[in-house]
RNA sequence: GGUGCCAUCGUAUAACGGUUAGUACUCAAGAUUUUCAUUCUUGCAAUAGGGGUUCGAUUCCCCUUGGCACUACCA
């Protein structure tokens, strides 16, 4: 008989969510949709110490902003998304799901491993150990040293029960039974087998903050939390054996979750895991939104504000590590839960590889409508029209530049991978040139090209405006080509004349785009306009030169 | 140092003992085009090394090498 599917994804709030946590916890809501489980989110702040302020906001706001559903525990409210505010809920019967808010759950256990002997208490401070550390090379308070600790197995009850009387400060250790090989089953890699030899009494409860470590808790809570699997980072394998002794301590080993331990994602370059620090130095983010750090002063930036779309972050975050059943590479999230499998996960870990992120990001926005575009563009454009004396007040009012802007996002869509990086591609449609790119000059710019716009000016003059725009869709081979008026005017003139069409058309480009660069040129005027493409027209006769 | 995990093109990965070792990104070349880009086509490029097992190893086993993680009163 299976139980229910339950997994958790369980952050610190130490700060913003790094990218691997964002891939843990993509996964492990994958599992639970595709098994028609529950996905739960809980808090692991049992150190204090480390705690930093709007990390849980941060943590769940981008959970939110990917797509990643929680079932039950910490979440960002849904009805106060739609009145614009963010808040935090808490659903579910298995709470509190802060481990801070569940002190006197973690009391009662302590003692019960306390009383069945699995668990001891210990005197030895910090200091003491730190000694003990420096003396002995490979300390290790194990069975072979704890004999030689101050802690209540080496100590007369009466004596200990003084010290706790005193007030002392004491820490309970796990008490770790030698020579035993733990077996692990592990869900990626098959059967770990490590000695217990290896394993050293961890502290289970710390005396500093009067809360228990992350073995503890995480047992308690995933135990009481009817955790059926636990898919975590790699990092945490060496501890899984201490986690099997711990259920088993406690007799829940009939219950105990299936583990599976994810690959590590890596730097791109070089070697170790990918950090905070990689991001700054190799120009992209490894946090998924930006976070401003109240504790340390520091900004981070993330794949929202750099333009990205959740839907292109997923993709490319859940193949790394992971491959589909075929060759399919492009994966909604609904795909992603039909498709995935912990088998085809990897062993090994991986490399954190940009370009194809970006890759990912640029397929995305092409399947965006141009109006889904031009509203997220629209606040870059604004800040950009802002620094040519453009007020944006003043752009608001310019209705038919807005009314134009998914035409023109159109038009440059398939040449971005980021939605900032609209403006380089458009800028020219907002704004007239004000300089003419010297390159472009001089391959493009011919003797005759004065003439040429002289006389191309005086034919324009004569199309009318209702003519100027006029374009038909010609389907033929399956492709849609567009006719437009304005060839019928301009082609004819050129052939008369016996000029190239490329020599006049550059040359023309250039008077509009100021480069040799941009959409089809029809394109340019029909959004221009009759009179801003004669205007600049004439501009770039008074300037070139 | 100890323990564990891992090892296919530069990167992500495919090939559940038999393939000309596949796909995608990147890069290069070509085609298309009135520019730039897109797009399309082609190309470059890998089984870490050494032993076994087998008729046959990318695949199974061992060793070496290398990479990574853990080794806190952090998670």
């Amino acid at each position: 008989m299976e139980r229910r599917v339950r997994v958790r994804f369980a952050p610190s709030p130490t700060g913003a969510l790094h990218i691997g946590g964002v891939r843990t916890a993509l996964y492990n809501y994958l599992f639970a949709r595709q098994h028609g489980g529950d996905m739960l989110l809980r808090i692991e702040d049992t150190d204090s110490t480390r705690f930093v302020p709007g990390a849980e906001e941060y943590i769940l706001e981008a959970l939110d902003w990917l797509g990643i559903g929680i079932d039950e525990g910490l979440r960002m409210s849904q009805k106060s998304k739609v009145e614009g505010q963010k808040t935090i809920e808490a659903v579910g019967s298995h709470g509190p799901y802060r481990q801070s808010e569940r002190r006197e759950i973690y009391h009662r256990y302590v003692k019960q491993l306390l009383d069945s002997g699995h668990a001891y208490i210990a005197f030895d401070t910090p200091e003491e150990l730190d000694a003990k550390r420096a003396e002995i090379p490979n300390f290790q308070y194990d069975a072979r040293t704890r004999m030689q600790m101050r802690n209540s197995l080496t100590m007369a009850a009466d004596e200990v029960q003084q010290l706790l009387d005193k007030g002392e400060k004491y820490v309970v250790r796990f008490k770790v039974e030698p020579d035993e090989d733990v077996h692990v089953h592990d869900l990626i890699r098959g059967e770990v087998v490590i000695n217990s030899n290896i394993l050293d009494d961890k502290v289970l409860y710390k005396s500093a903050d009067d809360l228990p470590t992350y073995h503890l808790a995480n047992i308690v809570d995933d135990h009481l939390m009817e955790i059926s699997h636990v898919i975590r980072g790699e990092e945490w394998l060496p501890s899984a054996p201490l986690h099997v002794l711990l259920y088993r301590a406690f007799g829940w080993e009939d219950t105990m979750p299936h583990f599976a331990h994810l690959p590590l994602l890596l730097k791109p370059d070089g070697n170790g895991k990918l950090s905070k620090r990689d991001g700054d130095r190799l120009g992209f983010p490894v946090f998924p939104l930006e976070f401003h750090n109240e504790k340390d002063g520091t900004v981070s930036s993330g794949y929202r504000e750099s333009g990205y779309l959740p839907e292109a972050v997923i993709n490319f975050l859940a193949l790394l590590g992971w491959h589909g059943s075929g060759d399919q590479e492009m994966y909604t999230m609904d795909e992603l839960i039909k498709d995935f499998s912990l088998d085809r996960v990897s062993k090994s870990g991986a490399k954190f590889d940009y370009e194809k992120g970006k890759w990912f990001n640029h397929q995305y926005l092409q399947l965006r409508s141009n109006e889904e575009l031009a509203a997220m563009f629209l606040p870059v454009l604004k800040e950009k029209l802002s620094t040519f004396n453009f007020q944006p007040d003043d752009f608001s009012q310019l209705s038919t530049l807005n009314s134009k802007l998914p035409t023109i996002v159109g038009l440059v869509k398939d040449r971005v991978n980021f939605v900032p990086e609209l403006w380089e591609q458009a800028d020219f449609f907002f704004v007239a040139p004000t300089g003419y790119d010297e390159k472009s000059l001089k391959k493009r710019w011919k003797e005759d090209s004065p003439k040429h716009m002289q006389e191309l000016l005086a034919l324009l003059e004569t199309v009318s405006e209702d003519d100027w725009h006029k374009n038909e869709q010609i389907v033929n081979d399956q492709m849609v080509n567009t006719h437009w008026h304005l060839d019928d005017v301009v082609m004819p003139w050129i052939a008369e004349k016996e000029y190239g069409v490329g020599i006049v058309m550059n040359a023309f480009r250039i008077c509009l785009v100021g480069a040799a660069r941009g959409p089809h040129i029809w394109n340019i005027t029909d959004v221009l306009g009759k009179d801003e493409t004669l205007r600049r027209v004439r501009t770039a006769l008074q300037n070139i030169r």
